[in-house]
DNA sequence: TCTGGGGTCCTAGGACCC
DNA sequence: TCTGGGGTCCTAGGACCC
């Protein structure tokens, strides 16, 4: 039997744990950018605010009830994570963390009351971290899924805990669960099942096997499988490496300025370098892209990206940033407004697993000890405290906007949370 | 004026190999 | 007149997730 452990509106709930003046009124946290709303809580929602849509067409709305509004602070959210799953790591030895607010757990066994391990569970977390979370058991992950939603469907929220044990059970929740709630099914393939009269799970198990394999691939095959109650995924305890890693993120506003787009860009390859020399690998491909902003119907639109092959695999930001460079100049065409730039770097390797150059055999990078003394001070003293030059001196002119940001309670000692008394 | 960022997996089709 | 089959690697693009 495996466990799905969630934490209920993840970010919401963080910044509420450092600011009792908000336990129980309604809080939510914006996307980058100060976009859209990314979560709200319990209170928020039953406001009714719209998710994913732009936060200033929901001002007035925010205003009238109230709301406390963040930016995102993702180092207090990463760190709430953290803590979360150490608190989980005491009750169960083997655990996925599948992603920053939720984790599948493999429940020993024998565990005769799941309900009861489940409230063990969330008492815990809670107690430990300040965090509610919510639990669904089920045999395969993609069953925890749905025990997950119906556990944030009881009436009785204080429960927040379902199990999926026994066949009627199953049957009775994948007649109630709409496709669209499917764990791996969005939008468009919900589109199609509907055009065929699929609406609910039960109905979608129903589907001839070889018309899910024909028409939702092997990915949709597995997923009927699943529902099914056979596991087609592993518990996996050690993170695979990843594949790729990158950067990209919106400009403040949009851009038409080359030279300072290509600073934004170098800032990003830096960024995405720490990122690559953490989890101690080399990249031997760099894909850059731009893109105007496809919300303005009434601005030309352009978008494009370019892969690159290393000449020779590496970490280096310098060398990194070069490469972006040529890239960029390939792609960039002036006389746009450019909402974004941004760089991935794939092919990752383990620094010794390098091929050497025919015509440079250099076995080491040349500025490995540069990037350490680099990576050393930045993190002593801050982000890009010391940087290329190629970065530049004019962030503010397209920085995202963070108007909202909480302190980070946990991470940073200038940062802590004080308290008064009178 | 203001609409997120960071990922994964799968397939199709072309180039190329023997 | 008749013009292969099996395989790999690469890239682009689609769909999904949180």
């Amino acid at each position: 039997m495996l466990a799905l452990v969630d934490v209920n509106s993840f970010y919401a709930s963080c910044e509420q744990v450092f600011r009792p003046d908000l336990w129980g009124k309604p809080v939510v946290v914006l996307s980058n950018n100060d976009g859209c709303i990314i979560a709200a809580n319990r209170e928020a929602k039953s406001i009714g605010l719209p998710m994913w849509r732009p936060a200033f067409e929901t001002l007035p709305l925010l205003r009238k009830h109230q709301v406390t509004v963040f930016s995102s602070n993702y180092p207090l959210y990463g760190d709430m994570s953290r803590r979360v799953i150490e608190t989980l790591a005491t009750l169960c030895p083997s655990l996925e963390v599948y992603s920053i607010d939720e984790a599948f757990i493999q429940i020993p066994h024998p565990t005769p009351d799941l309900e009861a391990y489940g409230q063990q569970l969330r008492r815990r977390v809670h107690q430990w971290t300040g965090l509610p979370v919510g639990v669904g058991i089920a045999p395969t992950k993609t069953l925890c899924k749905v025990a997950s939603h119906m556990a944030k469907q009881q009436r009785e929220r204080s429960r927040n805990v379902f199990v999926i044990a026994d066949e009627p059970t199953r049957v009775a929740c994948l007649r109630e669960l709409p496709v669209e709630e499917i764990w791996g099914i969005g939008k468009r393939i919900a589109a199609r099942l509907h055009q065929r009269g699929v609406h609910r799970a039960w109905e979608f198990i129903h589907l001839p096997d070889t018309w899910v394999r024909k028409e939702l691939t092997v990915t949709g095959l597995r997923l009927k499988r699943e529902l099914e109650g056979t596991p087609q995924h592993e518990l996996e305890v050690d993170p695979p490496a990843k594949q790729m890693i990158g950067t990209a993120k919106s400009f403040g506003h949009n851009l038409e300025d080359e030279s300072l787009i290509r600073e934004a860009l170098a800032w990003y390859v830096a960024e995405v370098a720490v990122k690559l020399r953490r989890q101690k690998r080399i990249a031997g491909r760099l894909t850059v892209f731009v893109e105007t902003n496809p919300f303005r119907k009434e601005d030309r639109q352009y978008c494009n990206q370019i892969q690159l092959k290393l000449p020779v695999p590496t970490d280096d930001t310098p060398e990194l940033c070069h490469h972006a460079r040529l890239g960029f100049d390939q792609i960039f065409r002036p006389g746009y407004r450019y909402k974004k730039v941004g760089v991935w770097l794939s092919d990752l390797l383990r620094p010794h697993a390098v091929q050497q150059h025919l015509f440079d055999p250099d076995p080491q990078p040349r500025h490995t000890r540069l990037m350490q003394v680099m990576d050393q001070v930045n993190t002593q003293y801050g982000k890009a405290t010391l940087r290329t030059a190629s970065a530049g001196f004019r962030r503010a002119d397209w920085k995202l906007k963070q108007e909202l940001l909480s302190p980070r309670y946990t991470t940073r000692i200038d940062e802590l949370m004080q308290i008064h008394a009178d």
